[in-house]
RNA sequence: GCGGGCGUGGCGGAAUCGGUAGACGCACCGGACUUAAAAUCCGUUGGCCGCAAGGCCGUGGGGGUUCAAGUCCCCCCGCCCGCACCA
């Protein structure tokens, strides 16, 4: 659009409407869709960027945190698009789970018709944000369409022995009724229920991901762009520690050997020759085989059940045991047995369930061995410490430093390192053929059975002939039957008449179906893989998978960092390992986003009070209705039990998508908590408007051609726009947002200032219009609909979601004079601005001719000078 | 207990490599415009001393390395997170 010089000047700038977001807005919105700004490019020669946000369950409204994540990916998701790449941004529903049936069961409503429901309005919400999600791939995992390749890829799992049925003791959730995996138990509470877990021997169906611990923990190393956080957390998960396994001779009370040999699990087995006792699990096959002879040992198995396995329950529990009637010979000591007992702190599920107890060097063997009044003998001896002074209190020597300690009171071990002790007794234990070397993880294999309805079923048949039989392929999917009820405790699928009664796929007897669903962590273990073939027959398409495949940047809260991240990474390689994709880390990249947070208020009576009803004067805090104080509590996490959520629905009414996009992105860095306040939001809406004043102010000028020649303020505002451009553009790429927002506030000021001096000259209206231009490109992938309308506003033509982005003048990022502070004796004293060219004695003299210096110099002498070419020069005098 | 992170004005935070501490925003205060309000605009704001010029102190505390430390090293304090009887 060229306008002759001063038309429509003055008209414009004097009537410049406030920017209203709600008309502009669903304008724009309507317009990207039209466009398919968001659709990912079929053409597969480009260059690709996957940028996913962890998918929402569908509860019905999105919250503040939403609104956060996935501005954040939309940001990156604009931002790549502008450069060229090939953007994958897709959305679905992580749509199975507790909340429907609860909604069911409290409501009566079917948890499908639920579920829809939810999903629809919640889609409405987030279109309201501007958010450019590729929606032509959405799906929700409840869609049979989904879950049906789910089905299919269990079945391959199946036969590649990656899924089995295994009877075990699982944690129980009594009231969701159903099991958990140990990852899904949290401080011995059910992570959704909150109910204390107990302990159960179920059959379940177990997905093997033990069988891929090492490869999980290497795997690791490669994710450079993870952080370091999450990392850790998984490699202490996975908690792998190297040992021995060896086997004690076991004989009864009357000294026969019993034929079994008892193996344990130690990484210590350095110090075989300090064990004073062996101690078997409450649950080791032994000690049941001898419970049911033995009262005794009986109640203590019970008393060990009872035992919970929270916090303060594990603090407090003390060392406890009971002696069986068994002695263990020990390896190299020739007239020594060991009493064995049977002990609360030791493990079924961990090692061999049997460890050898050395008291000195391990502190629960110690506090076990001073209750029960067993010998305490020091092997490792500090190197500073004569072995015969080397004494333990009430604190054992844990510390197997090779530099430190020296073994003692240890036969053919003593005076070697401890590693070096390790390796001797490895290798004679190996030459005895009592023992192995061997690595143990902390990790488990994951069940996956729920007895739930709202879940993907299980496809498997039970037939008392065949045993467990798979669902033929060609029956996929086994839907869920829609006629259930709710009014029942347990497994609506369990008490339906008819759906379980099937006959064998392989025999054709009568059989029955498998009532249990999976775990709802199985369906978002591979969502980030059917994006990219969302329609696809097969579960992942490979030519697609190859494409796009990893997600580059993923983004979600830190609370995933070891269920789903882990259980992801294990399905990415069970895929592979079932030939359903090639990639073993499903992603590249994560950021972890932080929460938002808010202020709590409670009334006079202690009440919470939610921010809607709390009204702000200077003397205080006060109710909106009832007038009463209201005190300000800590800033938290938003919850409806603390009340102190605002609804991303009334900010964009009130201001608009764009305004709670900024102000999101503003305050903090992503990866931190961010706190929503009110003021901050009102910052954020006035910035749109003096935005939009300024666009204005620019469009009452013409847009001029770039002049031969431009120097002065409009030369000034070139370089700060292009500057500016250079430093937002490197902001986004390390996802710094907050600082890209601050460079774009300078820009901003930087054009406000210049419009009040510059002329209606050729140089200053090409200036302005380029500022202009850039500043709105600069902020369109974070205010995409206030971008929009100021682009059109200044005559711009079609989309800027589809321009490229601009490219920085290298010229004008250079620099021709510095200026660079002088420090005396690393003080700052003064500045001086020289030419870039200037050269080291050059500035030295000019430097110590300064009268500031001079001063701070006083009767000093200068012993150096260094200059820091372009950064500062330091005077260094005495 | 084990492992990890963080600590900068009234607040959120900025500060590639060690190189002007406090960018930008919020809040506050002062001013302009207005009959008034809203909106907008301009300005001040780390602390102490000083009329000013300027000086001193200052990134949880203490020490160290360096011409120079928010940044590197050592010790301590405080807060937060993860795991937790894992042999």
């Amino acid at each position: 659009m060229k306008l002759p010089a001063g038309a429509n000047k003055g008209k414009i700038a004097m009537s410049s409407e406030r920017y209203n977001p709600r008309t502009a807005e669903p304008k724009w919105q309507k317009a990207w869709d039209a466009a398919k700004i968001a659709e990912a490019d079929e053409d597969r020669g480009k260059r690709k960027f996957y940028v996913l946000e962890m998918f929402p369950y569908p509860s019905g409204r999105i919250h503040m945190g939403h609104v956060r994540n996935y501005t954040l990916g939309d940001v990156l998701a604009r931002y790549k698009r502008a450069r060229g790449f090939n953007v994958l941004h897709p959305m679905g529903w992580d749509a199975f789970g507790m909340p429907a049936e609860n909604a069911a069961m409290d409501k009566g409503v079917h948890p499908a018709k639920w579920t829809y429901e939810n999903i629809a309005n919640m889609k409405a919400q987030l279109k309201r944000l501007g958010l450019s999600l590729d929606w032509s791939r959405e799906f929700a995992t409840c869609d049979p369409d989904y879950y049906r390749h789910e089905q299919e890829m269990f079945i391959d799992f199946l036969e590649k022995g990656l899924a089995v049925r295994k009877t075990a003791q699982v944690n129980w959730d009594p009231v969701d009724q159903t099991v958990l995996a140990n990852e899904q138990v949290i401080d011995g509470r059910g992570w959704r229920s909150g109910a204390l877990v107990e302990k159960r021997e179920l059959a379940q169906w177990t997905l093997k991901i033990t069988d891929y611990a090492e490869d999980l923990l290497a795997g690791l190393e490669e994710l450079e762009d993870w952080p370091e956080k999450v990392k850790l957390m998984q490699k202490n998960w996975i908690g792998r520690s190297e040992g021995m396994r060896f086997s004690f001779r076991l004989e009864d009370e009357q000294g026969r050997e019993l034929p079994d040999p008892l193996p344990v699990f130690t990484t210590r087995h350095d110090t075989i020759f300090g064990a004073s006792f062996v101690a078997l699990s409450a649950d080791h096959p032994i000690v049941k085989a001898l419970a049911e002879k033995d009262g005794a040992i009986a109640a203590f198995r019970r008393e060990c059940a009872a035992l919970g396995t929270s916090e303060e329950a594990i603090e407090k529990a003390e060392k406890k045991g009971i002696k069986l009637p068994l002695y263990a010979r020990h390896p190299f000591k020739k007239d020594v047995k060991l009493p064995v007992y049977a002990a609360n702190f030791v493990l079924m599920g961990y090692g061999e369930g049997a460890i050898f107890g050395c008291p000195a060097h391990d502190q629960r063997d110690l506090d076990f061995a001073r209750k029960y009044d067993l010998p305490v003998v020091p092997v490792v001896c500090p190197k500073d410490t004569k072995p015969q002074d080397c004494e333990i209190g009430d604190e054992a020597l844990t510390d197997s430093d090779g530099a430190n300690v020296v073994m003692i009171n240890s036969d053919f071990l003593d005076g070697m390192s401890v590693p070096e002790a390790k390796e001797e007794i490895a290798r004679r234990m190996e030459d005895m053929g009592i023992g192995e070397r061997k690595v143990n993880y902390r990790l488990r294999d994951w069940g996956v059975s729920r007895q739930r309805y709202w879940g993907c079923p299980i496809p498997v048949i039970h037939c008392g002939a065949c045993g467990a039989v798979p669902v033929p392929k060609s029956d996929l999917p086994v839907k869920l039957p829609e006629d259930v009820s709710f009014d029942k405790p347990g497994n609506p699928l369990d008490h339906h008449p008819t759906w379980k009664h099937v006959s064998c796929p392989k025999c054709g007897k009568d059989a029955r179906r498998e009532t249990d669903t999976f775990d709802t962590f199985i369906d978002s273990s591979w969502y980030y893989a059917r994006f990219v073939s969302p329609h696809a027959g097969v579960p992942v398409e490979k030519e697609a998978a190859d494409y796009w495949l990893p997600v580059d940047q993923y983004i979600g809260g830190i609370e995933h960092a070891i269920l789903h991240l882990l259980y992801s990474r294990f399905y990415a390689r069970a895929m592979i390992d079932t030939g359903h994709a090639n990639r073993r880390e499903p992603f590249r990249a994560l950021f972890t986003q932080g929460m938002v947070i808010h202020e709590t208020y409670k009334d006079e009576a202690g009440k919470w009070v939610e921010p809607a009803l709390v009204v702000r004067k200077n003397e205080g805090l006060f109710h909106a209705e009832t007038g009463g104080k209201i005190t300000a509590g800590p800033v938290e996490k938003m919850s409806k039990s603390k009340k102190n959520v605002i609804d991303p629905e009334n900010i964009i009414e009130q201001y608009g998508a764009d305004t709670a996009r900024w102000f999101i992105l503003s305050d903090s860095p992503p990866e931190r908590d961010i706190e929503w306040t009110e003021a901050g939001a009102e910052g954020a809406w006035r910035f749109t408007q003096r935005i939009w004043r300024l666009m204005n102010q620019i469009a009452a000028r013409p847009e001029a051609e770039a002049p031969a020649e431009i120097s002065g303020a409009a030369l000034d505002l070139r370089r700060v726009a292009h500057r500016t451009l250079a430093a937002v553009t490197e902001n986004i790429e390390n996802l710094h947002f907050n600082s890209a927002i601050a460079r774009i506030h300078e820009l901003a000021r930087a054009i406000a200032d210049f419009l009040k001096t510059a002329k209606d000259a050729e140089a200053d209206n090409f200036a302005l219009h380029e500022a202009a231009q850039i500043m709105i490109q600069l902020f369109a992938p974070m205010m995409p609909h206030l971008a929009e309308e100021c682009w059109s506003l200044l005559g711009h033509e079609g989309l800027v979601a589809q321009r490229p982005w601009p490219e920085a003048d290298e010229s004008l990022l250079a620099e021709d004079t510095v200026t660079l502070p002088i420090q005396v004796n690393g003080k700052r004293r003064d500045e001086i601005t020289v030419a870039k060219s200037a050269g080291r004695e050059e500035i030295e003299s000019s430097v110590l001719a300064r009268d500031a210096v001079k001063r701070a110099i006083g009767d000093k002498t200068v012993r150096k000078v260094i200059v820091v070419p372009g950064r500062i020069v330091n005077v260094v005098a005495k």
